[in-house]
DNA sequence: TTGTATGTACAGTTTTTTCTGTACAAAGTA
DNA sequence: TACTTTGTACAGAAAAAACTGTACATACAA
């Protein structure tokens, strides 16, 4: 029979793996979700020692993960006075963690692939102009080009939704507060 | 100086890349990404053997491959009459192409968390009801119960937002053809 | 039925990613 | 100033993922 505090454990580590397992969706390997999960347990800021000790994993790789997670913004570091070490913390608010994820990721992925769109378009475009090309070649070309602005098109929706989320308009069709009970 | 012909692959290789290097936010490796961008500009179905030639890789890899970006309904099977070998094609509609990627990856990630939640919240308040615990436990006890019914809380809200992806009612807020003309 | 074509399971190889230990730079302490 | 303490750069080890070739099952053709 388990007694209370390993009920308590095990409890932590389902939900924590559960994490673990998911991470992937916000670029990260497992190790940080674990990480991320132990911390947000932890009702106080951890040191990297801490971090350490509890998971059993090397300083160097505590190091490296929380960076990763700080740029994901799922953690931050906090200032505590008179302590020398860095302390950090699981950031609390998972709706923005969602949105940060989601506006960070998207946000870089639609701004370089609009950049090659805007230059392979231009090139198209002075290809067509320039040269007798054969007919062959142009209905070629005019397909690309059309194909090009459908998804300019569409990287341009896709900026815009990542617009709604930025400035929580998406709480206007999805509300926050369901206010279930139980 | 490059002719016609090589300035169009030039300029459809860029798109490629740019999927290539992106399509990891669908979970995916770049060589699937580099699949699909190349069958993208292909205006007809393609077999196994095609995008083997295509992208100078094996068979193997190709049959794996298309079976993930079919999962991920980034290309389908097609039928044509009198061909035995599989034919498939990329999806071209981008909107939903992004839309289900999202609901499915989303979906199992919240079925999976809120599973874990529900039993670590019970286990808990068993905890709670049957023994009599120190009140430093309870004390952590009753913190996570309220950090799990936070978490809860918010998987609902991600399913919410996935239903409305689902059903479309994203076009609501963010609508879908902005217009723009150059 | 036998022969041929096609897709994939599987084992092994290559490549990439993650993790560790050492060494060191930066910053605080005495 | 010299002496600690702390975080991280870097090189190498371990683990995971991607890719290939062979072998085979399935389906069609004759």
């Amino acid at each position: 029979m388990m007694d209370a505090h390993e009920k308590l454990e095990k409890s932590r580590k389902r939900i924590t793996e559960s994490i673990a397992q998911n991470i992937h969706l916000y670029g990260l390997p497992p190790s940080a979700g674990r990480q991320f999960g132990m911390m947000f347990f932890e009702n106080r800021p951890l040191t990297l020692d801490d971090m350490s000790a509890e998971l059993g994993m090397s300083k160097t790789s505590m190091s490296t993960s929380i960076r990763t997670l700080s740029e994901a913004k799922l953690v931050e570091r906090v200032w505590e006075r008179g302590v020398r070490k860095d302390l950090y913390e699981a950031k609390d608010d998972w709706y923005q963690i969602f949105i940060d994820m989601f506006t960070v990721k998207w946000r870089r992925a639609v701004s370089l692939h609009t950049a090659a769109i805007r230059k392979s378009l231009n090139e198209l475009k002075d290809l067509k102009r320039d040269e007798g090309i054969s007919t062959e070649l142009l209905a070629e070309v005019d397909s690309d080009i059309e194909k090009l602005e459908y998804i300019r098109e569409y990287y341009n929706w896709l900026d815009r939704l990542i617009d709604a989320f930025e400035d929580q308009k998406i709480f206007d069709i999805v509300p926050r507060n369901d206010d279930m009970s139980e």
